[in-house]
DNA sequence: GGTCTATGTTTTGTATACAATATTTTTAGG
DNA sequence: CCTAAAAATATTGTATACAAAACATAGACC
């Protein structure tokens, strides 16, 4: 056994104010100042500097020499290239998953969607948010496909991308996911990833919409 | 004008160990010592911790909690996971540089590509690569997706992938590098998108035997 | 009164110092 | 002669200290 149970603070610091930017508790803009997260994390800035580094390479710090360490804020236009970029590849992760399925995969396939379903049945927003990003975490993680799960599972910007009002409604969501699941657990690769294909382009031409209207009246803040 | 001209020193190491690995002079699974390297680039250990944070994302360095840091390898597997990545991602990026072309970045194209053109006229395998490398990079700024540029360019490991004998022969590479070239001014998007898919499949399928093989016989090394 | 300059304060970037863990070497035992 | 424990060494992780740059404030000049 070669790993490590042993956790660098870094690390820890890093998913921490990856949660924290995650929940809004920082918002986008927001200047990050180091010494009064350090005093508040309860460490020394020296870990601060390597988890800026590290959400800086995810989108979700900007990082401007000599000025500082700002929470990313993603323009409409990123935003739709981001959907972009997911619905090449989540198709690409949902057939994986169903090429490579295994007893163990299928349950927590079925134990993330449960929970995702809960979420629906109970119509809380902020937790359907999550567990959605969750659901997807995992489906990437079963395809099997370390480098593909490695971007996706670094872009956590999807969920903020889900906080910009473009969520469908809750029921067609748990519908298609449902669909997803059972072509999953079948094994059909090529309905998994056509229904994945669906699901996002929905969502890819609802922020379209969005990036035109941004560019159009409003010039468009950065 | 917001931006800044400073350079720090995180990321001056950062390019200065990327340089090294891609050119082969840190080779893949090589023990990364702080102070060693911190002495022969002439810095702290301090900027060093950042840089390494940066190359862990790129999968170029892999980070071991009290171990240390590496120089990663990348198995059979993952470099085919890589070029299924590649294969989704690049044919976008080609179609949307198609669409966006302008008279800048029509230069930029033809010069990376006269580059590309006059190393394999020298026939300088190493030279090659790295022109290889610069167009795919180059091409995908120019299709004006900040998230899509930034993954791939990311991904520099690309560059490390070609090293391991899958290079196809330089005059058919050649050949399609300037049909895609071709494409591209024309503004067809969907010619320049499916060039650059043939162009890559190949290359997958190449890795795919390559991971076959390498699972099969030998019981593949880590 | 407004703008430019000078000074003081804050904040970042980097080096160094120290503590804790891993690795290597030495030494004792079977 | 090989194995195993213990000491010595090397290396990482973290905090702190200091220098340089950015920012804010106040004063002088037009």
């Amino acid at each position: 056994m070669r790993e490590s149970r042993f956790e660098d603070l870094a690390e820890q610091v890093y998913r921490a104010l990856r949660e924290m930017i995650l929940t809004g508790e920082l918002v986008p803009g927001q200047k990050l100042v180091q010494e009064a997260l350090s005093e508040r994390l309860g460490v020394s800035r020296t870990p601060l500097l390597a988890a800026f580094s590290k959400l800086e390479k995810e989108l979700l710090v900007e990082l401007v020499p000599r000025r500082g360490a700002y929470v990313k804020r993603l323009s409409p236009l990123e935003l739709l290239h981001l959907y972009d970029v997911r619905l090449r590849l989540e198709p690409l992760g949902a057939a994986e998953a169903a090429r490579n399925l295994d007893a163990a995969g299928r349950a927590e396939l079925e134990k993330a969607f449960s929970a995702y379903r809960d979420c629906v049945t109970d119509r809380d927003a902020a937790r359907v948010r999550v567990a959605d990003f969750e659901f997807h975490g995992i489906l990437m993680r079963l395809s099997r496909n370390s480098i593909l799960d490695r971007i996706l599972s670094s872009f956590a910007i999807v969920l903020a991308s889900n906080q910009r009002g473009l969520m469908k409604p809750m029921e067609k969501s748990l519908a298609e996911h449902e669909a997803l699941v059972e072509a999953i657990l079948r094994g059909d690769e090529g309905r998994a990833e056509s229904i994945m294909h669906a699901h996002l382009a929905e969502a890819r031409d609802a922020a379209a919409a969005l990036a035109a209207g941004a560019a159009g009246p409003a010039a468009g803040g950065i």
